[in-house]
DNA sequence: GCGACAG
DNA sequence: ATCTTGTCGC
């Protein structure tokens, strides 16, 4: 007998947060901390949320770059109505509906994803880079401003300097690793990189700062960040889309 | 009880 | 996230 493929589907939201929590728990279990994407990347994406109508409508953006350039080369918007509050921890039931929708409107599905948002570096070890992967099957990984849970020691103030975000362990001196603490540019506060899915906790780090050019964050999340806020628009460059049917 | 708390 | 003035530094 062979597997039954897990369908590619949108967390619900039931109003239980008891049922919603256990739900995370199981899916942390498919997680896969391994690097497990194309040696070359050829693409990356970047998603990310924002929201209109004084909340009411949720607005996912999805942007697709040339993973050497980093130029862009399309981009896509989904709206869908908010159906519950933000709740920390459970982020993924509030976004990822519209992300999802966000990214299945891009012209091709690309190599690797970030997302502004935790990876594993979560409660129950499923934020929403991690939940989007396993549900998606594509390499994630998580890009946060600011930390959910763990600790870190002081960071150089370099750039592309880390350092470890762990989370006690009862027992043990080094607690568990989660992710990392990252200066991604020199003089502003650190980002928080962690493994989503299919990536690795020791090439995740190095692998979000090989997307980023002189801002705080990469280039993926920030021009996805930029859509979903409407703080400005990005250049397509459309001579490098894959033509479509009819042009 | 108190502090923390992605977006 | 969103709102929104003032301020620091290259």
């Amino acid at each position: 007998m062979s597997e039954s493929p897990s369908p590619v589907t949108a967390p619900v939201w039931t109003g239980d947060v008891k049922a919603a929590r256990a739900l995370q728990v199981s899916l942390a279990k498919q997680v896969m901390l391994r690097d497990a994407y194309p040696k070359r990347l050829a693409t990356v994406a970047g998603l990310d949320v924002g929201f209109e109508d004084s909340g009411a409508t949720t607005r996912a953006a999805a942007v697709l770059l040339d993973a050497k350039s980093l130029q862009p080369l399309a981009m896509n918007i989904a709206r869908m109505p908010t159906t519950m509050p933000y709740i920390p921890g459970l982020l993924s039931f509030r976004e990822l509906p519209t992300l999802l929708e966000a990214l299945n409107g891009l012209p091709t599905s690309p190599d690797l994803v970030l997302l502004d948002g935790h990876g594993i570096a979560h409660p129950r070890r499923l934020g929403i880079a991690a939940h989007f992967g396993v549900v998606t099957g594509l390499p994630a990984v998580g890009v946060a401003k600011k930390k959910l849970v763990g600790d870190f020691a002081a960071l150089h103030d370099m750039r592309g300097a880390f350092t470890p975000l762990r989370v006690p362990i009862p027992g043990r001196d080094p607690g568990e690793q989660i992710g990392w603490a990252l200066r991604s540019k020199p003089g502003c506060l650190p980002l928080f990189v962690s493994p989503g899915h299919k990536v690795s906790m020791a090439s995740c780090a190095e692998l979000v700062m090989s997307f980023v050019t002189h801002y705080r964050l990469p280039e993926p999340t920030r021009l996805a960040d930029r859509l979903a806020s409407r703080r400005g628009d990005i250049d397509i460059d459309y001579s490098r889309t894959l033509p479509l049917a009819d042009g």
